[in-house]
DNA sequence: TTCGGTGCAAAGGGTTTGCAACCTG
DNA sequence: CAGGTTGCAAACCCTTTGCACCGAA
């Protein structure tokens, strides 16, 4: 078992949730296929349940959902989709991305934007949270487009 | 006519687009609830339909899309739901926001953080945009909250 | 054995579509 | 008058819900 897989169904022991077929599926899926990349919700439950017909949209929709609460997927509204990344550290270390608009990669950025002088143009706000993401096309999709 | 609705009219009409009734009474609605806020398309939806009962999703939905793609407002997704802003300048100024989690308000930044050294982490991307927002409470809403 | 997790099917909510009638320019 | 715009109603898609059965611990 994938290092990663083993550190999820460790948070999902330790909170109490139980190790299920169906759980460990969608482990797998997002271990291989959204570790490094955004990938829309609806494409994980198409293919959940392409792999596994019985597979109910409840369990999948309902497992994302506990996935999010407990750290283990990061999920982001991005245009008219959600989407879901795994979060290979569970550290919940703060950090910004660069986003692919093709395929979905993701790279991430050394630095934070949120200064002190920007903090200052906000007197009497109590700030819980910001957002700062680059969109663009990673060099593989910019190959790809000129052909 | 305040002037931020002519300013949107003429640039209907210097796009070909005919100034009606609907299109008027949502520029209304938006310079007046989302011109220094995000509101949420459904909340417009709604108060369009309760206003005019005889308008239709049809119109609001496409118009929204219309005035996006002409930059008489910016659209977000944030959360679940899509919100709007009016544009007050047409000029798409760079800028970014704060954004109040209870009421929407919106207060502009003076700084972009797109760093030349954010940049030079990037190599071979063509960064096509980029996104930086604050959560948090404005003031009001923490008073607000603290009754 | 127990209660959390699942599958099924249906409802829900927001958004889009097709089309005839309408109205701006 | 013509073609863009609208209203109506239904379809659509994604997501959530209710409930009886199932299975991990």
């Amino acid at each position: 078992m994938p290092a990663a897989i083993e550190e999820a169904t460790n948070v999902l022991k330790t909170n109490n949730y139980k190790i299920t077929k169906q759980r460990l599926a969608m482990l797998n899926y997002l271990v291989e296929e959204a570790s490094k990349k955004y990938v829309e919700v609806t494409k994980l439950d198409a293919y959940m349940r392409e792999s596994f017909p019985k597979m109910s949209h409840n369990t999948i929709y309902r497992n994302i959902s506990e996935f999010e609460d407990l750290g283990i997927v990061e999920k982001q509204a991005n245009g008219d989709h959600q989407s879901v990344k795994f979060q290979c550290d569970f550290k919940n270390e703060h950090h910004h991305h660069f986003i692919c608009n093709n395929c979905g990669k993701v790279i991430e950025l050394d630095d934070c934007p949120l200064s002190e002088e920007i903090v200052a143009q906000l007197p009497g706000c109590k700030i819980s949270g910001h957002l700062f993401q680059i969109y663009g096309l990673c060099q593989e999709c910019q190959n790809l487009t000129n052909n």
